[in-house]
DNA sequence: CTATGTGAATTTATTCACAGCA
DNA sequence: TGCTGTGAATAAATTCACATAG
């Protein structure tokens, strides 16, 4: 393996084999080739092969992947051998919903703690979680979370992105439909699902 | 302009480009250029021209494009011209919150039925729409809706999803973690924001 | 003079074919 | 023999530079 700078699509698919890698682990699977496991996602083998070739050696020639091993090289690739503390602003209906997500769990992030403009709202507890006033945000470095996620509504999205990175954040998580400008330390991603649906039409057959 | 294939990420794009359009719209603005549009969406200038110059020639030289035209332009390319029905399976939490969600509507979505194999679950209503039972399915076509929006458990995506396509689902959305195999000409997209936020610590300064 | 539209150059990503190791 | 790892070939996407039209 020589160098080779990383392929952001490269980083965009680990996730995908690491939450495949995470099932199969769970049905007791060992070992996986990279055929197999292309099967299992949708994806193709020699890009799998190379994906993971970029990183090291982590396959056996003859034989495959370790399926243990192998999520556990990509967890540390991604960063995700660590908790991630992480704080949601914005405890409307989306935001309830994703605070209450236990998906996140598994990728190490931890949602530690959530904020409201609302005085009616905070105090209440959901998953645990106190709400609290956004003028508490400055308390998050203190409290080792760095990455925000931003569920609060759109024309509020921009200040609240601001809010965050005075605060601390590394990392931020936008459920906005909108872009929002941050230092270019930080990292921003959007996910807007109405943008992903706008596109399926596209790609209907028209009847 | 000549003929040429349009790469997918331009696809991608089209959507980002009608928020942004649609969102100047409303602000009153009647004119934009290449530069303006790309600063409001964090897109590029020359990215943008490129991406419009594939569909035909929508702008003026030495103004711009014109708004609306040019968002009604794009709604034609992406099909949203016309109105899609669609169908969501899976009434729990986050199918609740996409049940309720409101950002379809202006991209010509209407989720006109929602279904629940959960007996105590049926009849009662989410946002207008009344739940029925899940072999209610096969009345799709009938109603001419032609998308599936997938918000049930994973283990049961599979099943649901080949449920849609006998009933005449022609695109699917799929919420659930999971690779879902369908025939060729039905397109699915899955969203899994899990897959989103696993990649934001890669991309986080160490600290 | 301004901002589009686009061929050409460049960069980035994918696929292929096969050498190399278990 | 089977499946990985990878350089080379191909394909796709982006950026650039500038001719062109208003």
């Amino acid at each position: 393996m020589r160098y080779h700078k990383i392929p952001d699509e490269t980083i965009r698919r680990l996730p995908i084999y690491l939450r495949g890698l995470l099932f199969l682990s769970e049905a007791g699977q060992q070992s996986v080739s990279s055929r197999d496991l292309a099967d299992f996602l949708g994806a193709n083998p020699p890009q799998i092969r190379k994906d993971f070739s970029y990183f090291g050696d982590f396959g056996t020639r003859g034989v495959g992947y370790k399926v243990d091993t192998l999520a556990r090289q990509i967890r540390k690739i991604l960063k995700l051998d660590v908790v991630h503390k992480a704080a949601l602003v914005g405890v409307g209906n989306l935001g309830s919903v994703v605070l209450a997500y236990q998906g996140f769990k598994v990728y190490g992030f931890d949602i530690a703690a959530a904020f409201d403009i609302d005085s009616k709202k905070i105090g209440r507890k959901i998953s645990n979680i106190t709400i609290e006033n956004v003028s508490n945000l400055r308390t998050l470095k203190k409290r080792k979370i760095d990455i925000g996620i931003i569920t609060v509504p759109r024309d509020a999205a921009q200040e609240t992105a601001e809010a965050l990175v005075n605060a601390g954040a590394k990392g931020i998580l936008n459920f906005s439909p909108c872009y929002i400008t941050v230092p270019k330390k930080v990292k921003v991603i959007t996910i807007d699902i109405a943008m992903d649906l706008a596109r399926l039409p596209y790609y209907m057959p028209s009847s």
